[in-house]
DNA sequence: TATTAGCACTACCATCTAATGAGTGCTAAA
DNA sequence: TTTAGCACTCATTAGATGGTAGTGCTAATA
């Protein structure tokens, strides 16, 4: 797909009047708007050139014209230096790290809501995922006969705690001696390594005779099993609908229930922190239906030893992509910095 | 404020009509729904008293009659017989508690949820108030030299950490005896007797001379500080974006502001809490600007020890008050079991 | 005296019409 | 190859119109 470098300068001109005015572009205001100096007339041939091409459409036969998906990831893919982050803008996201005890959830929470302000759309954060979590700590604590309270210690600074059911009836002080020996064995391996290693115990036909061993690897068992899936944050979905792309009923509902449902666009999280960068998914290039009318910017969050999770920016396609993109980036950075401050390294 | 039983009757009338249909009620309409038979010139007259006496407005000189706040007031001060809940909606809210092993966390989240789905209106509850919950068991775990992490369980089933910062280091051995010092004595009270007994042994010289027990009390005033406000969970903001009475724009800002704010509607909340039964505030009472537009339905839930928060809803003040207010009181009811079910006692 | 029927009046609402204007495609001239 | 000109299209807007649901008032009625 080659276009000659008029025909892309055009093409950009279209996008970028378009991400600000969200009106349909004419080719008489394309004439005046743009820099060099090109009749309406022939700005509409290049026009026409560029719709049959797939990268423009008319919303009606006398309407100006509306760039495509296709043209947002043509334009997209010639941002070739990122655009640096303004100072003014730069400040307010410092200010996440500036609150002493907040725990790691918190900061996700206050990073997401400001990503959320900045941008004005809506925006997601996953949590730190639990299987490259190394373990800091592990508590059991007896709560009655058949239930235990697990509370896991994570280096990446997360507390988890879950209720595990147990048919025996263990004292807090074998508790304790299960735990202070789980303790031992795993501090510093990550959830995922310590699943399989318990399962390597399990297996191990020896290990069934010595008792406090095997009940610590039966218990354990039980208190690193994956349980919870991993949670998402959401904020600022409340800015779509005060969008003037989303007043049309029919997309916000069903986008509601994408948020609601969490799962796809987790999914698309979790994608997003196996590798590096930016990640753009324009309109349907979602595999996800009831996203194919907006766009998602995507990157990972880190401590200083493993990538956590994701943050990104759910908006409508005709998103200022340059802002939004630089935007998530140095997010997704000064959150990472905040988070690896909180690490328990 | 005395009506005769004629204009109670028609006034009841118009609020009932104008709570299903959500348009101005006229005299004609009235005259067919209401139950007695009276022509619409009579029914006209009585409407021109309540107008008089402010429980009716009209939107325009032709249009029919809305009630006002008054009105809504005076409507449901006349509920006398709680209305209940219907089978149907019962066994959905019932559905809560089925989950095995989910936290109280996520217990509320679910209960708003699902009082947002069947209310389809914006929802809150506030999370247990540290305060008063009792303690189960405290944990400390070093960090950094600098830096403890403390892990509050309470008898309500709550578990909160912290990270707090010390000026001089101590050892994992050292920070076991001073949570297994505090957990003896502390274990059981609630964290407001805990904070006071806490500042009796600082006031108390002599306690200085007794190395473990200074330094136990030092951390234990840090560890117990309050310093987590108490967070309030939101569910259904949407459903007033959709709803027909929100549809002017302005309203709904400042709506969404003041849920994005929180600290006045964790207010309501927290005062809620101090007194048995719903509570209603409709539209101009509410001390809230913001909220004047609108109705709460509050109401506390407790474990079989203490009220630990509140739920409510936030619509239109034309909601349909008979049934929310029911639906609200069953689900806090049904919220309250599964959480004593849930309480580590 | 309380209720009702009748009537003039009001304001909103949906529908239609005509004018406007921003845009296009095509053709012929520069 | 570019541009000017022209006919054409279609969305949007402003008025105009008839219908409708409502009111208040007055006079008749039970």
């Amino acid at each position: 797909m080659v276009l000659d470098d008029r025909a892309q300068l055009v093409l950009n001109s279209i996008i970028e009047n378009y991400i600000q005015s969200s009106e349909p572009i004419g080719s008489r205001t394309l004439s005046k708007s743009i820099g060099v100096t090109l009749s309406p007339a022939t700005i509409r041939n290049i026009m026409s050139d560029l719709a049959e091409l797939g990268f423009l459409i008319q919303t009606h036969t006398s309407a100006g014209r509306v760039p495509t998906d296709k043209a947002y990831r043509f334009y997209v893919n010639s941002l070739s230096t990122p655009s640096s982050v303004p100072e003014q803008i730069k400040q307010k996201i410092t200010l996440v790290s500036t609150e002493q005890g907040m725990q790691v959830e918190g900061i996700l929470a206050e990073a997401v809501h400001m990503l959320a302000d900045l941008t004005k759309f809506a925006c997601v954060v996953s949590t730190p995922k639990a299987s490259v979590s190394r373990l800091q700590r592990i508590e059991l604590i007896k709560i009655s006969e058949d239930r235990i309270l697990v509370i896991l210690v994570t280096k990446a600074g997360v507390v988890r705690d879950k209720i595990i059911f147990v048919t025996d009836s263990h004292s807090q002080e074998f508790l304790n001696s299960v735990a202070s020996f789980l303790n031992e064995k795993f501090k510093n391996h990550s959830m995922q390594e310590i699943r399989e290693k318990i399962h390597q115990y399990l297996v191990d036909d020896r290990n069934r005779y010595h008792e406090l061993l095997a009940q610590a690897v039966r218990l354990g068992k039980k208190a690193f099993e994956l349980n919870n899936p991993g949670e998402m944050l959401i904020d600022g979905q409340m800015n779509l609908l005060l969008d003037a792309h989303f007043h049309e009923q029919s997309s916000v509902r069903s986008l509601m229930d994408a948020f609601n449902q969490k799962s796809e666009i987790m999914k698309i999280l979790d994608d997003s922190m196996s590798q590096k960068g930016v990640h753009i998914f324009i309109g349907i290039e979602n595999d996800f239906e009831q996203l194919q009318g907006c766009s998602l910017i995507t990157t990972s969050y880190r401590n200083n030893q493993n990538v956590l999770g994701s943050i990104g920016v759910v908006g409508p396609t005709s998103m200022d992509y340059k802002r939004i993109i630089s935007i998530v980036e140095y997010t997704a950075k000064i959150l990472s910095e905040t988070i690896t401050e909180r690490s328990y390294d």
